[in-house]
DNA sequence: TGTACATCAGTGAACGCGCGTTCACTGATGTAC
DNA sequence: TGTACATCAGTGAACGCGCGTTCACTGATGTAC
């Protein structure tokens, strides 16, 4: 994403991240040990000391950086869509509750992949956790212009939510159902101020 | 909660679930132990597998016995709020982004508490954490007599989205703030179907 | 251009530890007569 | 009521394994002259 590597142990170092940081969100922080991500980087898992001080030091610096690529990612989906014409809200929520960001959690949201298990991770990922929130509940809040903090902690929260039942259901029909019915009443909600219910 | 203990056995069996039921809700799947659950119910490890044929099958037990302990607190919760005059729906939304729920996850929603994790485990855990999700929004639903089971999966996200968030930020004031603005959007949108905005 | 040497990223064996699981055993409980 | 025996819940040592971490070493790269 936003790489500058220098050195050829910069460029190393940026792979390694790399590979953490899609495996915290596909295997989760337990499913994520560092001979697997080393060898899942071309590596042996000896060199990885000279890279990050702990596991605990990989999986702060991981889960800062699922947050940047998740929220370039969702930045790119939003130009996408807008440059169509529909709104910037309506954007987010197509896009966030995705059949794609159903099934391919390594690549999105690193709150929805991880959110149930923040609080019980240490001092340091619990604090780089809660940038991670903040920092989602901004982006909702920046597609709703007249929208306060509080509202749009409520939007990310349905988001957050209905993606995680989705994907406690399986990727089946049911799952599809719950992420249609969140886009539809977050639409019907926050994105027609003005219309009136039926 | 629905204990009929026949036997000395059995009633070690309730005790070796009552400890796990709470542990995988506070420390997560992975911060479960078949010692220290063990451990503290009283016992040495080694007797274990009198009770269970493997740690998979205690999880799945205690995910399930979550689920059942949950259900009869929101059940009681509800009982006492209604009895007051306030409606289902509020006594729900009050009682799950409730400051008690927040703080105690381990005598809450096993959903809020394991969502994020469900995707990741056994086939056996799965299938009992899609029976919990289910559970969940049906208990939404009967609340809000008029609702899709759509509305209640809605509903549902936004109270486990929400609560995992505020429980993501720590039990300090910025938490307390998404759970109160939770409360008053479902309130507001599901409790007074005639009311206006201003 | 060529040799000698320093630097340093990455290797792989080894460590201590905790985990899930097994199993021979203990000791209390209850039944047979 | 009392003794002999069977049952069985729970004990605790032991197992194999995978993990995070350490460290002496290798071998490639680049600089000095």
């Amino acid at each position: 994403m936003s790489r500058t590597p220098n050195s050829r142990k910069e460029e190393t170092h940026e792979r390694i991240l790399d590979v953490a940081a899609r495996a915290i969100r596909r295997r989760g922080y337990a499913g994520v040990g560092v001979a697997d991500v080393m060898k899942e980087a071309g590596l042996t898992h000896g060199g990885f000391y000279a890279h990050f001080d702990s596991r605990d030091d990989l999986l702060v610096a991981a889960l800062e950086r699922a947050g940047r690529e998740s929220a370039a990612t969702l930045t790119r989906a939003l130009e996408r869509r807008t440059a169509k014409g529909v709104s910037a809200f309506r954007a987010l929520v197509d896009a966030y509750l995705a059949e794609e960001h159903l099934v391919s959690p390594e690549t999105g949201c690193p709150v929805a992949a991880l959110a149930s298990d923040m609080p019980r991770q240490s001092g340091a990922l619990q604090r780089a956790s809660s940038a991670g929130v903040r920092g989602l509940v901004a982006r909702v809040q920046s597609t709703l212009p007249n929208a306060s903090r509080a509202t749009a902690s409520v939007v990310a929260g349905t988001l957050v939510g209905t993606l995680q039942l989705a994907r406690a259901m399986g990727a089946n029909a049911e799952a599809r159902a719950i992420l249609s019915a969140a886009r539809k009443a977050l639409l019907q909600q926050y994105d027609a101020p003005v219309a009136a219910a039926g």
